[in-house]
DNA sequence: CTGTTAGCGCCTTCAA
DNA sequence: TTGAAGGCGCTAACAG
């Protein structure tokens, strides 16, 4: 059962060279040698040992994706996007994980179990600090990010500020004017993470329709449904004034649509919601939102990172676009 | 730049083979000894290479989860329970999604490209082939199921028939007699896969109560949303008489809510629709359903399976429980 | 408790 | 175009 390349060679009487150069489509081999060598690992079943190649060649076939979490809208999606592209050309998928608590400032990431595993690393939606950015680069192996802007890397995103500036103007527009915010969690060190563009896009739409944004009017809803609904509460507590919300995210826009129907508020009537992300349930929850391709973004930060790895292409920055869908949680204000 | 194993050999003043056993916990290694080794390790930002350890012991520390899909519901909260139990104890999760056309028979699943590189493998949610199944015991490692029936290995998930069960006795109970069914992919050979387990408590249920379900009360929504929907306008537009629907998953069911909203239909006045999952989204659209707990079933099922790969404990069944939760979208029917 | 010594299975120069 | 041979970095016997 022994399987390996030295039986595939044997039968196929050439040596291990020679099947390891045909098997991986290598030049220098004769059609009728790679043939025959092709058949012989057919018919006995032969897979090289993905650890004996990595040792030798140092190479891993191997992508490291980096996320917060894997249950998520926008997460899910970039990560079903990056394994499709990464599967296309036999690359493995490695997820790692790693815990986001809610206290700021978090653990920080400690990439170092990544050495030796993979032959790049695609960081899904989570600002990194200048340390754990540094520490990945100590991988010494290239690194990708989607949906967080390190501009001075590979990165595939939208353009937050311009999302922000989207959702806010359309309830502007609407001739909303006490505007509340629900964020992610705000990196005050990093303006250019998402919640931060987002956040600024908002309150510069608010300035320059001559509303000064309260610091009450923006709350944390830390991404998800649970936090959305219970900082809008909050919010609503303390701004009852406010007659539309903006959240940095459709899940958070969802609890904040479930903490009005908690409050007996009507949506839109009493309240507008827009969110951020084009969430498949947003059509049945009538949800308005600047929608964007998370999947999309996924493969394609999967195909350029991959490119990276071979030497081909630079790093570069890819914005993706964002258009509003209006749906039925926005409406103008009641007089 | 090498910080191999024998870096760090050299600077404790030890063997590589002692550097070994003390880095990986094993016993007789005198607590002295490790102490050092630990200390330099870590200054050296020494990581012991995974390829080369899996060539030596055979081991790789990986456990492959073999899915179809990673951005639905059930799936997504699979993946990320199991991903949490496997990195508690340093095993890294590699993701192996399988296209699932909408063909049927699909193409087969081929798990040779795992051949070396995973200790276990975790299969959710798709009923697989006996061939299929055989295919992967040829990789001969430890194979666990979540969500779908192999009781003859390793399989955690609900008790499908009685979750069929409980959504159609709520909806019988209510007093609905022509109730349709929209069903994932039944998987005519087996018996025990989730959408058949579904479909008999189903019609089980119906005949009980004295009905008859006709052949047309079931279509296909193939375990999304768009699926639901369509498959619910086929339904109606064959059978309006039908005034209650029960779904085999919450995605499908919020299709069919979408079809009902398209058609003018009230829910749940002028239909009811109960699904199956306990979506995050549930409460938000107001969805009665039978509900499960996905992401404990992934992380119980890796903990199991890590147990059969270090010998512990037997291959067994476990069946989670499923608790139905009324909402919004099921009343009686108008006389 | 610790060191020595073979490999694990493949890739990759270097020669032919 | 092909073969021979060394080595990738670590683990696991076995000896001491």
């Amino acid at each position: 059962m022994t399987h390996g390349i030295d039986e595939v060679a044997r039968v196929a009487g050439v040596s291990t060279a020679t099947v390891s150069r045909a098997l991986r489509g290598l030049p220098n081999v004769s059609p009728i040698t790679r043939k025959r060598v092709e058949a012989v690992a057919r018919d006995l079943g032969y897979v090289a040992s993905p650890s004996a190649a990595s040792l030798a060649s140092g190479r891993t076939r191997t992508i490291g994706l980096l996320t917060p979490w894997v249950n998520r809208w926008f997460f899910a999606n970039v990560i079903e996007g990056a394994e499709r592209s990464l599967r296309a050309v036999g690359f493995d998928a490695l997820l790692y994980t790693f815990d986001i608590a809610r206290e700021v400032p978090r653990r920080p990431v400690d990439p170092s179990v990544l050495r030796h595993r993979v032959d790049g690393v695609l960081v899904v939606g989570l600002p990194l600090t200048d340390l754990e950015v540094e520490a990945l680069e100590g991988l010494d192996r290239p690194v990708a990010f989607v949906g967080t802007g390190r501009d001075d890397h590979l990165t595939v995103r939208l353009d937050d500020h311009e999302a922000g500036v989207q959702a806010t103007e359309h309830l502007v527009g609407l001739g909303h004017r006490r505007v509340g915010h629900v964020t992610g969690t705000p990196d005050e060190e990093h303006s250019w993470s998402p919640p931060s563009g987002r956040r600024q896009g908002w309150s510069e739409v608010l300035r320059a329709a001559g509303i000064e944004p309260e610091a009450g009017w923006e709350v944390n809803g830390h991404f998800d449904i649970q936090g959305g609904r219970t900082s809008t509460h909050a919010l609503l507590d303390a701004h009852p004034e406010v007659t539309a919300v903006f959240a940095a995210s459709d899940e958070m826009a969802m609890g904040a649509i479930l903490a009005a129907r908690d409050r007996g508020l009507r949506v839109p009537e009493d309240l507008s919601v827009v969110g951020i992300d084009g969430h498949d349930l947003g059509e049945l929850v009538g949800l308005t939102t600047v929608s964007q391709d998370a999947s999309g973004q996924g493969s394609q930060a999967a195909r350029l990172l991959l490119d990276l790895i071979a030497g081909r292409g630079e790093p570069s920055l890819v914005v993706h676009p964002t258009v509003l869908v209006e749906r039925a949680s926005t409406a103008a204000p009641r007089a």
